[in-house]
RNA sequence: GCCGGAGUGGCGGAAUUGGCAGACGCGUUGGACUCAAAAUCCAAUGGUAGCAAUACCGUGUGGGUUCGAGACCCACCUUCGGUACCA
């Protein structure tokens, strides 16, 4: 009689010798194969572990578990991603220092994430708010400093009137102040930048060489957003003045009726007195800086303008006159913050030439621009275009660019959506930037042996009310001499926003106590690239985008030995709240799984969040559910048993059990776990129509399910003394002629619809079938008076007849 | 708005990628066990009609391609992620 299944006891017994035997520690000299697997590490927020944490580790848990067995050097590391907001808001409303908050949140994710199993490499760890850490995020923020890649700018950022502190876009709730509920509006700081759009083509192109999830690489390229078009000028009626504009539409340059320039553009200062209604212009231009991007680009709302009196263009291409407007669907920060519109062929163009009664022509034949844009222009011919007259689209556009660059009134350009980075922050949980400011020699980095600047205690982490850092008020700290020329000089008080940390963490799990280099080249060649990285599609534009544009740079200095820090990039879903809502701490439906391991046992939270459906999407959290993959796990528990020895399979089990390792191991590979739980859960239902099990059987069991439920398989592997510790043990291996059954059922189906099957050899030919199948009642039945048109005879899946 | 996904029984989902829709699990119903309950075990379970064999309907909506469509094409609806200072 074997004792009850006590999950508790179980888990703590094997996650304690697993410590102790260092089961999961990679080893940096190995002759083993390497196999780097990424989950992205948590931000650990006071709230503690999430479920929706613990899928995409289990998930790729399983993967590392399996690739041990199979003979790989793993590599499978955890940390934290510890900077940022609201942890600084929970110090500042709780009166904690962020440094003690970290430390408690990262202590409970560390129990909460043990608990639950996962084979981490912990003798990794590392913490992005750690000194020992972010000295070399400071480091490798000033190789971009060196290079000419960091430098600053005068960037807007959300001001709240009334707290009078800077806001980040999260704390800015439909243009007011999240926390007062003030008026929000746009305040422009000097501020240091990265620039990301010098690796926008290469950030494009080299995605073809790696394995990205189809939707994460088109995702990217969007972003990004390349177009190739033109440059042109177009000029100032009277003035010696040119007005450049971006298209990508050359071709269509004779249907532009009228200019658009964005409220922010220069033109309007330089030539305000000869503009007559400059009031009313200050006022659409106050009123748009309220605005987002997102509010002003919005097709559906009405586009408003104002049309600039006193100011005429002209056409470079037909010397036309044409009106200029301002309006605020026109960014300053794209192209070059002024369009040519072309309204019978772009919707926004054509809606706004519509409301103030502007020309609107055809120039490409095709649709009927009366009625609306003629935008789908693909196969169409340009008309009322001179000299392009009766040329397709691309013919028009190569010839017009030709033109244009001839006469220098324009030249080809490559335009894109991305823009540089803002790396300032004006908050005290963050990295210092690591430069001073000298009164005589300017921006000063500081030099690598005083590395790291720390934090300096304040009082206060709340923003200074006149838009500086909180670290602006530390004047010790501020003042400093300049390691030039030793004179007075200024620290930069401004901070690293939290996506620093997270651009290079995967370098220094390498190597993660090097005290001379982020980590050694020795490390760097064994482990990189990343092989497999797994993380949240809202990270897709963000994060997985700027560590792509960092590696780059990296690679570049040659500081990383490959131009890409991730082989293969896969995304998991969402766990939702039960009847498929958000878990919400205000809904009260967040489930903290630790009350799960409690309850069930890691191994059933594991099962459960692996069989709760299609990895990749999100799926709705079932307390049922749970009770499920107990009463799964319980059962595979009694099977002990059933176990007799025996190094054969049991009787008529040798087909299932080795389609089932097929399945799984092809599964596991493929994030299709929820499909794979169920296989290890057909074959437990087979398992139990026998009345015993040979050992050889329950031991393949044991290992398919382990990296599943590895304390349960360890302890069941212990109990039965199937030899050794089971995660020793190797991978089981299948025998492919062994996979399939030699007679199948074979659906006859009469005009695509089923009325028989009919049990035959596999390899059975169609008048063998075809004789079987008439002989079928229900088949004769609905060939009776009728004529046979075709068949349809498809080897091992479909017989079909078409009758008339 | 723009970019990228998703929509299948009462519920979570499966379907070898164009070939028997609903695997597996949950729930429900009936039965066994029990003084009783829980747990466990057995059976049934998309809808309609039928004693049954079986027939018809059925994968968000409307069209289309095909011998055959959950899967492909066109148009739409709903919903989720991102939208650059949440991480």
């Amino acid at each position: 009689m074997i004792r009850e299944y006590n999950p508790k006891s179980i888990e703590e017994k094997w996650q304690k010798i697993w410590a102790e035997d260092s089961v999961y520690e990679a080893s940096n000299n190995s002759d083993k194969e390497k196999y780097y697997i990424l989950v992205e590490f948590p931000y650990p927020s006071a709230d503690g572990l999430h479920v929706g944490h613990a899928r995409p580790y289990t998930a790729l848990d399983i993967v590392a578990r399996k690739k041990r067995y199979e003979g790989y050097n793993v590599l499978f590391p955890m940390g934290w991603d510890a900077f940022g907001l609201p942890t600084e808001n929970f110090a500042i409303k709780n009166k904690i220092h962020p440094k003690i908050v970290t430390e408690n949140n990262v202590k409970n994710f560390k129990k909460q994430l043990q608990s639950i199993g996962f084979s981490f490499d912990w003798s990794r760890e590392v913490n992005t708010t750690d000194p020992e850490y972010f000295k070399w995020t400071q480091w490798l923020f000033l190789k971009f400093y060196e290079k000419g890649l960091a430098y600053k700018k005068e960037m807007p950022i959300n001001w709240c009137t009334s707290c009078k502190i800077g806001l980040a876009n999260e704390e800015v709730v439909n243009g007011a102040c999240e926390r007062c509920g003030g008026e929000v509006v746009q305040k422009v700081k000097n501020q240091w930048m990265l620039k990301i759009t010098e690796y926008a083509d290469r950030l494009i192109d080299d995605l073809d060489d790696i394995d990205f999830l189809n939707s994460v690489s088109t995702q990217q390229k969007n972003w990004i957003g390349r177009s190739f078009g033109m440059n042109v000028n177009f000029t100032i009626k009277d003035k010696d003045e040119k007005l450049e504009i971006f298209t990508t539409r050359p071709d269509t340059l004779f249907g532009s009726t009228y200019m658009v320039i964005s409220p922010e553009h220069p033109i309007i200062e330089k030539y305000r007195t000869d503009i007559k209604n400059i009031e009313e212009i200050e006022k659409y231009r106050q009123e748009a800086s309220k605005k987002s991007d997102f509010e002003r680009t919005e097709l559906v709302k009405e586009k408003t303008g104002v049309k600039i009196d006193g100011l005429q263009a002209i056409n470079p291409a037909n010397a036309k006159e044409m009106p200029i407007f301002v309006s605020d669907y026109v960014l300053m920060t794209y192209g070059t913050g002024a369009i040519m519109a072309v309204p019978g062929h772009d919707e926004r163009d054509f809606e706004f030439a519509t409301k103030f009664d502007l020309p609107i022509i055809e120039v490409v034949e095709g649709g009927d621009v009366t009625k609306e844009a003629f935008t789908n222009t693909e196969d169409g011919i340009l008309v009322n275009s001179e000299f392009l007259n009766g040329l397709n689209v691309k013919e028009a556009f190569d010839k017009m660019a030709d033109w244009l660059e001839e006469k220098a009134l324009g030249e080809r350009k490559t335009n894109y959506k991305l823009r540089d980075w803002v790396f300032s922050r004006q908050r005290y949980w963050g990295e210092p930037i690591p430069l001073v400011n000298c009164d005589t020699c300017g921006w000063v980095p500081v030099p690598e042996d005083q590395l790291p600047v720390e934090l300096p205690e304040v009082e206060n982490y709340q923003p200074t009310d006149n838009g500086e850092s909180p670290l602006a008020e530390i004047h010790d700290w501020v003042n400093t001499t300049c390691p030039k020329c030793g004179g007075h000089a200024v620290r930069e008080t401004d901070t690293m926003p939290n996506w620093a940390g997270s651009s290079w963490y995967f370098l220094r799990y390498i190597d993660p106590k090097n005290n001379e280099e982020f980590a050694s080249r020795e490390a760097l060649d064994y482990w990189m690239p990343v092989d497999w990285y797994n993380g949240g599609m809202e990270h897709t534009t963000l994060h997985l985008l700027y560590s792509r544009f960092w590696h780059k740079f990296f690679y570049d200095l040659d500081l990383v030995p490959n131009p890409e820090p991730f082989n293969k990039r896969t995304a998991h879903g969402m766990i939702l709240g039960e009847g498929n809502v958000k878990m919400s701490k205000s809904l009260g439906n967040v489930i903290n799984p630790n009350v799960i391991v409690d309850e069930y046992g890691a191994d059933t939270l594991r099962t459960y969040e692996m069989f709760i459906g299609d990895f990749e999407k999100s799926a709705a959290w079932s307390e049922n559910g749970v009770k499920g993959a107990r009463r799964f796990l319980e059962r595979v528990w009694k099977l002990q048993e059933n176990v007799v020895d025996g190094n054969e399979y049991s009787k008529g089990l040798e087909i299932s059990i080795n389609k089932t390792i097929k399945k799984i191991s092809h599964d596991f590979d493929n994030l299709k776990f929820n499909t794979g739980v169920a296989a290890l859960m057909e074959l437990l239902n087979e398992f139990n129509k026998q009345d015993k099990i040979s050992k050889k059987d329950m031991e393949t069991y044991l290992q398919l399910l382990n990296p599943v439920a590895p304390h349960i398989t360890e302890e069941i592997w212990d109990n039965l003394e199937l030899g050794g510790r089971l995660y020793n043990a190797q991978w089981p291996s299948y025998d492919e002629s062994k996979t399939v059954e030699n007679t199948i059922d074979m659906p006859v189906q009469i005009n695509g619809k089923v009325r028989a099957t009919v049990t035959i050899a596999r390899d059975a030919d169609k008048e063998e079938l075809k004789a079987k199948a008439l002989e079928e009642e229900n088949v004769s039945k609905f060939l009776d008076g009728k004529q046979i048109v075709k068949e349809i005879f498809v080897p091992g899946k479909i017989y079909n007849i078409v009758v008339k």
